[in-house]
DNA sequence: GTGCCCTTCGTTTTT
DNA sequence: CGAAGGGCAC
């Protein structure tokens, strides 16, 4: 496929800023891609010049697998494509003298975060989980908006924002003590350091030649400026973006930084790509008549020229149990009357939770599914713990990791312990790690006490040593050492929830093996850059099989961004779902209209929307409305589903006897 | 210091 | 209704 006049005036707009303004499925990805291509062919830039910059590790995963496919190995050597916190990290460890910290610092998710600020401010918020939580937030967006504790603290009002910035200082100084950085740090710090060293500054602009940028309006504060920094006066760059796909404002994004770049550098050249290769017209205008009742900071108007295609449907129930059984019926049907692949098919969804039911479903009826997104596998305590363990390895000053598993397994090290061993080390300002070898602890524990930890401490710095040079075997005998796989099994309700907590763990360390042995996509690692990795949830899914691909996909709107698929499902379609109920209350209809937009914006070929007439709230059962986004469509081109009375028990007997017989005859088939 | 039962509490989205 | 964390009993 050629590209067209618009895609190949952005693709050779090379002389300075530049703005692409790509509606959904307009071939940004393509763009981005051939540019890439264009620049190191035609203009002759070195690949290590050029830095391609993505928001989602899936997105940096994509553009890898695709770059891969037009440029060849020898051509790309040097290439970077990485996410913001990515790229951050990467600075952070090559300038961590600059920065004052460690080679070997550990990161913070946001469980730890929660964990560490409940733990500092326990006299002033009494445990109240809302007050932390607003106390993250706020920190969080200090931090995306470039602002330090000590200016957090001159510029509060109110006895409550002095608090946090009270607690904002405490914060930073016990991350620091412990040699720990946060995920806004990874931002933060380099651009930081970028800003007040002119030095770093120069090394790091004149490395990086050329920026691109994907999914700029999901920019926020402190990132905007970390570009800037980054192209400096030179100013060679490309952002892409699309304002109505802005779905992260809660995450500090400012789609205002489309304006502020037209500010800021008043030679932009401004580029709109408006034709959509993706979906079919039909699906397009509903999307463009949904997204028209949002203002707009660009016009643009898509268009497609793939044929108006089929009827939009929608799927209701009375519940939601009965909307996920319909869903999945539906779709099992369709792929057998379309002779269909799973892997086809997505089921988008507002909120992580709505995938239980979805999942349930497709497990009764065995169909191969995938769940992507969702923090399940990291938030497992047997990886908890196990990353834990990892972190101490990598960083021994890492208090909280030490914390985490100091009594994990049992080592009859319990809170009264750590709480002697924790004055001690705060007394002389060092980890709990270094205390531990301090002998002079007998005066404050007992003997028992002290015993167990020597012997804990000095098997630790063994593993320390030997996994300098040998960090695979060191992991094995940390997994040995600490006798993990009984200790699972002992800790977990039953033989089978077992299994399946090893298999999270074999996993974990199988990905390690694969990180920092490398292939052909990513170098090999060091123990310290996979373990952040996997903080970052960034690792690349290996050894997919034709079959695993196969598979439906499940995932949330907002992971959903960037991608495409066939068929579509967008479940949940009520009100208090999509729009949440918290949008209503704080009045962000817009951004909800957007995410409803980014998922209608997914579908090839097919888009079926589903709602339940009911919903259960903690427990209890209320009545919900559709969503209204199904009142803003164009109802011509919608065919709601009839609500027909539930199935009964016999009739639904018969329709999975009929589904079995489907299946048996599909697999004959395939025979 | 450990383990279990019970209450409590809460469900938006992610690096 | 389900998970996680707190409190209570050994």
């Amino acid at each position: 496929m050629r590209l067209n006049s618009s895609q190949q005036k952005a693709v050779e707009y090379v002389s300075g800023p530049c703005l692409v303004l790509a509606g959904a499925g307009s071939g940004k990805t393509r763009v981005i891609i051939n540019k890439i291509a264009y620049l190191i062919r035609v203009k002759e830039y070195l690949p290590r010049h050029i830095i391609a910059v993505t928001f989602t590790n899936k997105a940096a995963r994509e553009m890898k697998e695709r770059i891969a496919q037009s440029l060849s190995k020898q051509e790309a050597r040097g290439l970077k494509i990485s996410t913001f916190h990515t790229l951050g990290l990467d600075i952070i460890r090559k300038e961590y003298k600059h920065l004052g910290i460690k080679s070997n610092f550990s990161l913070f998710d946001d469980h730890d975060q929660t964990a560490l600020l409940k733990e500092l401010t326990q006299q002033w918020l009494d445990n109240d989980k809302d007050l932390i939580n607003q106390l993250r937030a706020t920190i969080s967006n200090w931090k995306n908006d470039i602002i330090d504790s000590t200016t957090a603290m001159a510029r509060a009002q109110t006895n409550k924002e002095k608090l946090f910035a009270h607690c904002y200082q405490l914060y930073e100084k016990q991350l620091k003590s412990c040699s720990i950085l946060d995920f806004d740090d990874l931002i933060l710090l380099p651009t930081l350091l970028l800003k007040n060293n002119e030095q770093v500054r120069e090394k790091w602009q004149n490395k990086v030649r050329y920026l691109l940028v994907d999914e700029y309006q999901d920019t926020n504060t402190s990132q905007y400026e970390f570009i800037k920094l980054l192209v400096g006066n030179r100013a060679k760059f490309t952002v892409v973006g699309d304002d109505d796909q802005s779905i992260y404002s809660w995450r500090g994004a400012r789609p205002q930084n489309l304006v502020f770049l037209k500010q800021d550098f008043p030679n932009l050249e401004v580029i709109k790509l408006e034709q959509n290769y993706r979906s079919s017209g039909r699906i397009l205008k509903v999307a463009n008549i949904l997204i028209e009742n949002n203002p707009h900071i660009f016009e643009k108007k898509l268009f497609s020229e793939l044929g108006y295609g089929e009827v939009i449907r929608i799927i209701s129930a009375d519940s939601e149990e009965h909307e996920a059984e319909k869903v999945i019926n539906d779709l099992i049907g369709h792929r057998f009357t379309n002779n269909s692949q799973y892997g086809k098919y997505a089921i988008l969804y507002r909120g992580n939770h709505q995938a239980r039911l979805i999942e349930k479903m497709l497990m009764q009826y065995r169909i191969p599914y995938r769940i992507s997104g969702g923090t399940s596998f990291f938030a497992r305590v047997e990886i908890k713990d196990l990353m834990a363990y990892l972190r101490l390895l990598t960083n021994p000053d890492d208090d909280n990791a030490f914390i985490r598993i100091i009594n994990t397994p049992k080592r009859e090290i319990g809170p009264a312990t750590i709480q002697k061993l924790g004055e001690w080390a705060n007394h002389r300002g060092i980890s709990l790690y270094q205390a531990s070898h301090d002998m002079g602890l007998t005066q404050l524990l007992s003997g028992k006490r002290m015993e167990s930890l020597q012997v804990f401490i000095h098997w630790f710095d063994t593993l320390i040593q030997k996994s300098h040079h040998e960090p695979m075997d060191a992991i094995y005998e940390l997994l040995h050492g600490i006798n993990y796989e009984s200790w699972i099994y002992e800790t977990s309700t039953s033989p089978a929830s077992g299994q399946m907590r090893m298999r999270n763990v074999e996993q974990l360390v199988s990905w390690l093996n694969d990180m920092l042995k490398g292939d052909d996509i990513d170098e090999a690692m060091t123990l310290e850059q996979a373990v952040a990795r996997f903080t970052l949830r960034d690792m690349l899914e290996r050894n997919e099989t034709e079959e695993e691909l196969d598979q439906v996909q499940l995932m949330t709107l907002h992971a959903s961004k960037g991608l495409e698929f066939p068929y579509v499902y967008l479940v949940g379609m009520s009100e208090g779902l999509l729009p949440h109920q918290n949008s209503i209350d704080e009045d962000n209809i817009e951004e909800e209209r957007r995410l409803a937009y980014v998922g209608i914006t997914r579908a090839q070929q097919e888009l079926t929307f589903s709602f339940s007439r009911q919903r259960k709230q903690f427990g209890e059962t209320i009545q919900v409305e559709p969503s209204r986004f199904l009142l803003e469509l164009p109802q011509d081109d919608l065919a709601w589903q009839e609500q027909r009375n539930e199935l009964s028990p016999e009739k639904k007997m018969q329709q999975g006897q009929s589904r079995l017989a489907m299946l048996k005859a599909q697999i004959a088939k395939a025979k």
